[in-house]
DNA sequence: CACCTTTTAGAAACCGATTTCATCTTTTTG
DNA sequence: CAAAAAGATGAAATCGGTTTCTAAAAGGTG
């Protein structure tokens, strides 16, 4: 404790334990140029000798690049951006980039600090997720930051949002929705409510204009009142059901913005004896570990976290190589009907 | 896209601008010596005007700190790990602190090839979670390779493992885990079986050598057959309950070495119209959503995460600048009583 | 064997900050 | 009012790599 070696091996005490010059060391490093058997043999016993670590910094300031990704989500306890970064990481890795992972708690002024961060410690590229990017009524500025740091380095986001023209990954729910509902109505399901996020979320409102135009293309109903505004969270899922439940008439069916607002409603459920899913049927949507661990488990719309992960990644890479191609990518998902739902047996 | 300025603004662009010496700028920036007012202003005026930066790179090379954090855990989707994260990177921005987040997956090989890449990265200091520091059964040069590694940059492990000495902070559950079994019963329960993960993990080893005691303690029955091994997931929960349930006397309790395999039991249970808490209690550790997600309820250790992952980041920091008095921390638990443990009214 | 090309490797400049050292000014003090 | 102390600032070295430029050595060709 308390005494750390102060100096570091450089490339130049191996330089001149070789007997070489520094130069010829680095090209053994980079492979960037042609070294003789016999120097390159003594160099690098020399760098084993030493345990030598290259000073990264040192070679992101002399080349300009730091193989390092900045990565902003809202919250990473939330599962379904811990399992994207997850997955992003691997990727990532394999492309030898490290990430900076920070949560924004959805703050704008706390986002901009840590894009500010990044930009500082010159990262080459930075994944966006939430907050702002996910509001279609903040402040223009935030959008024009997001552009403005686009043009400095690149930037992928990960929801749809019209506001902000920078290259965007974004899961494609569409066909699962209405699958999901064409589920419901052959469980003898006739009518849904929607328990969904705020307006000004672009996932919320997107999701509630698909599930609305399904419930009507297969001829359930769904009620104005039946929309329930609200939160993420377990917590806002029983708030919202508590909410659907002083309508006049209930739906049979409620589907959820995600899995943790779909736990919340089943735990009003099961708090006021109303059956799942002989009473009423209940729908999630990301896939998380949340389902299996509800009871009864709850049908969700998956998402393919290593494919929508592997697209931000392969994006993000593309644009740093400048081999950018697409700005727009969807990633797909599918339906997994678990106990929620199952009234009818197949 | 594609045509990003290749040229950064330095601190020599604005000492030009503002008429100065790039030290002098350089002190504005820091603030370690002296700069009269006027001159002051007129550099941060031009800071304003060119957006300007200060290279991090660079700065890091030239003071040998990058206020950058490595940060490895098994897993980031075991919310177990995002939370204590969570809260640590809230800590660590206050100081000025970004981590590098990574995954090791548990794979040593994997742990070895990330701790390398932050050596290289210079990081000031690394919070290793689980994998090699978890288990005390790996060769050990692992553990020896940690200790080499404390010896050129600060480490913090979240685990006590004997065969490793660099500074620890620990969850000490003791405590929790008597007022659990005492919970237990007062509940009417009288035996207990526990769903644990592997001997070879400290996690593993130290919670079923306390729920031992603790039962024995109570004078609740712990049959060496009740206790069954497994790994951390509901999966793992599913089949560990499958296997305890094969035996031919069944305890009337069931400790859970994490939230997830309590989900798991609950599956079990579920699937096998066993009443939860009627026919058996079932308890996890963790305090994450998905206690709240399961039904019943999950009674569990609930962790403090907040202050475990502040002493984590203090000691670290305090490691950092050589200012670190204690080399073990505990950080206390308590329990949380919810309805899989609930069967008298109070 | 002389001439040209290719290969290999060193010297030195460079990336962009910080910091030491020296210089010049200004202020304090006896 | 002169000498000493304090304050502000610039020049230049430094951190540890990469890369360009150049020169020497090796190899190929007529």
């Amino acid at each position: 404790m308390g005494n750390r070696p102060k100096k570091n091996v450089t490339i130049y005490d191996i330089a001149k334990a070789a007997n070489v010059s520094p130069a010829t060391v680095s090209r053994v490093l980079t492979g960037n140029a042609k070294v003789s058997e016999e120097k390159k043999k003594l160099i690098m016993e020399q760098i084993e000798m030493y345990d030598f670590k290259p000073n990264a910094l040192a070679r992101g300031l002399s080349v300009n690049k730091s193989f390092t990704i900045g990565f902003i989500v809202p919250d990473i306890k939330n599962q379904y951006f811990s399992t994207v970064y997850y997955e992003f990481e691997k990727y990532a890795l394999k492309n030898n980039y490290t990430a900076l992972v920070a949560n924004s708690q959805s703050n704008y002024e706390r986002e901009s600090q840590l894009l500010n961060m990044f930009l500082e410690k010159r990262v080459d590229g930075i994944v966006l997720m939430g907050g702002r990017v996910d509001t279609n009524s903040c402040d223009k500025k935030y959008y024009d930051e997001i552009e403005q740091i686009n043009k400095i380095v690149p930037v992928v986001v990960t929801s749809k949002n019209e506001n902000i023209k920078v290259p965007t990954v974004y899961l494609d729910e569409e066909q699962s929705i209405y699958d999901l509902i064409s589920h419901l109505k052959s469980q003898n399901c006739s009518s849904v409510g929607l328990l969904c996020g705020y307006d000004n979320i672009n996932v919320s409102f997107i999701r509630r204009k698909q599930f609305k135009e399904a419930c009507k293309f297969y001829g359930l109903e769904m009620r104005e009142e039946w929309i329930i505004d609200g939160d993420f969270s377990i917590e806002g899922g029983i708030r919202a059901m508590t909410k659907l439940s002083q309508c006049l008439k209930v739906p049979d069916a409620v589907c959820c913005i995600n899995d943790m607002v779909a736990a919340g409603a089943l735990n009003y459920v099961h708090a006021n004896n109303i059956d799942v899913p002989g009473d009423i049927l209940i729908t999630g949507i990301d896939g998380s570990y949340i389902c299996e661990a509800a009871y009864p488990q709850i049908t969700t719309i998956q998402v393919d976290y290593e494919s929508f992960a592997r697209k931000v990644c392969q994006m993000l890479i593309d644009s740093i190589n400048q081999t950018c191609i697409n700005t727009e990518v969807p990633s797909k998902t599918n339906v997994i009907v678990r106990g929620s739902t199952r009234r009818i047996l197949k």
